[in-house]
RNA sequence: GGCGCGUUCGUCUAGUGGUUAGGACACAAGGUUCUCAACCUUGGAACAGGAGUUCAAUUCUCCUACGCGCUACCA
């Protein structure tokens, strides 16, 4: 039998970083055991699903690159499935009306609400003591006949327990006293929750269940509904949840944009550094390595793997530098400075795009080292005990390939995000760049002698028709000597004149990288000083 | 309140009776030096507490504490 899996968010809100997770390890068990990924949209509770939410999920899906299998369901088109297996049970006697009037619906804080009428009820109650459970069918009939309104509720036994043996957490066992009449069908004949999902899953035949913890209780409920159903119940395998700073939740309305996953899309992140991130949230390869491919991650997983303590999703609130998880941050910078070329130029373009750098003669470079250049997964090697400043240069082969793609490879070395190379990035690709007035201060109005020196080092880069690497080294030091400062003031004040930061690959680089003529002029001109 | 689940450095984690308890991020210090949130080196940093089983417990059992989840005619 093969494996079937499925994915199966309420589009509710955008895709959750804990929702994610939990698609990306369906999504490795499918592809891993040569299974099927699903995908099903839970739409059932009208007043809160909305189609911007689905198509955001949706969104977030695609981004992590997590196709799925088959055509999407939509639960809210198997309500009337829903209704005939409600009634089915009913008919069978597993099941019964329950004519009791509907509470009128609790407002705001309806999670407090439940949480008190459950403490108020201690563990005192007796969950089958609802007086219509023992109705005769002759009088349940005639009551509905006359049209009065009942939801349907499973008829749990009285005596004995639920069991299933859980692929991360082990035997479970609950007793039936623990468990009440769930109701089926609410009175207005809407399904609910667990009964769509016993029936989703039956119809998609779905072959293990991967969901968060939080529901293990209801894996309970659900077992109960399969075998009145007369169906064996898929293996189970419950996700440790994925916790904020403070071991609460993490939610929309306390944290905000960042547990979307969209945010990290539109901040630059890599989807493969943020897909390896989250793999290693509550699971682990049992190896002394972080950076795995898609491959190797699919080839790697396996449900023993997986913790069953909760994670924390580590940040910083009012703190630029650790807005979110460092390690998502340090990876996605690791990505950005080792991953192929040939995988990453493409994710540039769009960066340069968006900001309105490309210019279509980067086109032609990327067609030519796209179909030169293995990718990663073919090299395999990502070193990152290597040099990269000397992994760029053999990579690329100087001079095989021109300007764009090599400049690429020069800056990505101290970049964090995508973003950085529109922004940081900016004065390689266009002179309309901005000055940051830190690096202004600390490397140009401190020396303010450089207002006449760096002209006149353009001066003298005037005449060169060789400009390299060592030439340009030659030049600068004996420029230096004679100007009796050191090299240091020289370079970092070009820097900040050449690319408008205080950071950047070695000078010579950078010149060699901006060119001559553009070198020349940048040197020459005077708006940084103002 | 009841029921369930969990507890290794600040964080992500390795570890399944005998280890100097390992790695990564973050942090700190040094180095390289034309800068740096890059790179290199080094460092501090953990088995929640208590009983038991055992020659030996981070590892097995029990208790306590703490945390989390569920407890709805929501999903």
């Amino acid at each position: 039998m093969t494996t079937r899996v499925r994915f199966a968010p309420s589009p509710t809100g955008y895709l959750h970083i804990g929702s994610a997770r939990t698609a990306l390890f369906n999504y490795l068990y499918a592809r891993k055991t040569g299974g099927k990924f699903l995908l099903r949209i839970e739409d059932t509770d009208l007043a809160r699903s909305t189609e911007e939410s689905t198509r955001s999920i949706l969104d977030g899906l695609a981004w992590l690159e997590l196709d799925h299998d088959e055509e999407i369901v939509f639960q809210s088109d198997n309500a009337d499935k829903h209704r005939a297996a409600a009634k089915k049970l009913l008919e069978e006697g597993k099941a019964y009306r329950d004519f009791t009037s509907k509470e009128a619906p609790s407002d705001a804080n309806i999670k407090d609400t439940i949480k008190d009428r459950a403490r108020a009820g201690q563990g005192e109650k007796n969950m089958r003591d609802n007086p219509y459970r023992k109705l005769s069918p002759e009088e349940s009939d005639a009551r509905a006949a006359a049209g009065e309104p009942f939801a349907i509720r499973l008829k749990v036994a009285e005596i004995g327990k639920t069991s299933f043996e859980d692929s991360v957490y082990g035997l479970q066992e609950r007793d039936y006293a623990e468990t009440e009449d769930l109701v089926l069908l609410r009175s207005d004949g809407h399904p609910l929750y667990n009964l769509a999902v016993v029936c989703d899953d039956i119809e998609m035949a779905i072959t293990h269940v991967i969901r968060g913890q939080d529901h293990l209780t209801n894996a309970h409920k659900q077992i109960l509904i399969y075998e009145a159903l007369g169906v064996t119940p898929p293996q189970f395998a419950h996700l440790p949840l994925i916790l904020a700073p403070n071991k609460g939740k993490l939610s929309k309305r306390k944290h905000g944009e960042i547990v979307s996953i969209t945010t990290y899309r539109d901040a630059g992140f890599v989807a493969a550094a943020f897909r390896n991130f989250l793999a290693l949230l509550g699971w682990s390869p049992g190896e002394e390595k972080e950076i795995f491919s898609l491959a190797e991650l699919i080839e790697k997983f396996s449900l023993d793997g997986i913790h069953r303590s909760n994670a924390i999703f580590n940040f910083k609130e009012n703190d630029p530098r650790h807005w979110t998880d460092d390690k998502a941050q340090w990876m996605n910078a690791e990505y950005i400075r080792t991953m192929s070329l040939a995988e990453l130029l493409p994710l540039v373009k769009a960066e340069l795009k968006s900001a309105k750098l490309w210019r279509e003669e980067y086109e032609r470079e990327l067609r030519a080292l796209t179909s030169t250049i293995p990718s990663t997964e073919d090299t395999g090697a990502i070193d990152i005990n290597n040099n990269p400043e000397n992994i760029a240069l053999e990579s690329v082969e100087v001079g095989s390939y021109d300007w764009y793609v090599k400049t690429v490879d020069l800056i990505r070395h101290r970049f964090f995000t995508l973003k950085d190379f529109a922004n940081q990035g900016r004065a390689y690709f266009s002179e309309d760049f901005d000055f940051d007035p830190a690096a202004v201060e600390k490397n140009l109005k401190k020396f303010p002698d450089l207002r006449e020196w760096l002209p006149e080092l353009a001066d003298r880069f005037a005449p060169m028709d060789y400009f390299a690497h060592d030439r340009i080294e030659e030049i600068v030091k004996a420029f230096a000597d004679e100007k009796g400062t050191k090299l240091g003031v020289i370079m970092n004040g070009a820097r900040t004149l050449l690319t408008g930061v205080a950071v950047g690959p070695s000078m010579l680089s950078v010149f060699e990288t901006i060119g001559k003529e553009k070198s020349i002029m940048r040197l020459r001109s005077k708006v940084a000083w103002n």
